[in-house]
DNA sequence: TCAATACATCAACTTATTTTGATCAAATCA
DNA sequence: TGATTTGATCAAAATAAGTTGATGTATTGA
């Protein structure tokens, strides 16, 4: 059995991050293997602060590692991450009993 | 083999609507069945018309349904949007080949 | 060393979301 | 009927998130 270690905090960051076009584009891009900013930029046509502050959220939320090279960063993505929310909202769900008996008619 | 109708819209609405600590609140408090709005108001002391925000927007996002009986509205989880939600981020996670190849050293 | 490139970060601004308090309509009860 | 209760909705205010343009640091190459 797998365990599921995220918090709630954690999973509220995740849902969060994952809530949002641009961020899913960057993974989209990503989804290939990792690539440097500066192709990311050009790829999905952000200016370079823009994807930055989005990549920096990807990153807190634990969906995306970097890794420098040179003048280069480098980012991957982490599916870990969202196999992890998705045990997570599998343990929410299995709290969600919903006997469907009304309370009153 | 089960197919996934949720669309990307759909999802990003599902993923930001769980985002919230009260919205979450909200689906513990009705994990156990159905209830109505005074009754979730009082049980998480929240005021009337930002409750009802917050049921509006889980509704919206297909998480509630609700039901009206005299003056009461009552309302009642969806778990099988949490199931779709689930099953979209198993597709986009699927799409994450991440085949943990550099690009370069 | 100097110029150029990559990218993070910051402050000011814009936009989106949430909260508050008020009003309204429907249902019920005296 | 008139008063109460439930709960939706609205406008204004408060807060949060995202964008922009500028600045700063590290790395590299001339």
């Amino acid at each position: 059995m797998i365990q599921n270690t995220l918090s709630t905090d954690q999973s509220r960051q995740l849902l969060k991050a994952l809530a949002d076009p641009i961020r899913l584009d960057v993974i989209h891009a990503l989804a290939e293997g990792e690539r440097c900013v500066c192709d990311l930029t050009s790829a999905l046509e952000l200016s370079q602060s823009r994807l930055s502050f989005h990549l920096r959220v990807l990153r807190e939320a634990g969906l995306l590692t970097d890794r420098q090279s040179g003048r280069w960063t480098y980012y991957r993505l982490q599916p870990q991450a969202i196999a992890e929310l998705e045990q997570w909202l599998a343990g929410l769900r299995s709290r969600c009993s919903n006997p469907a008996t009304p309370c009153s008619p």
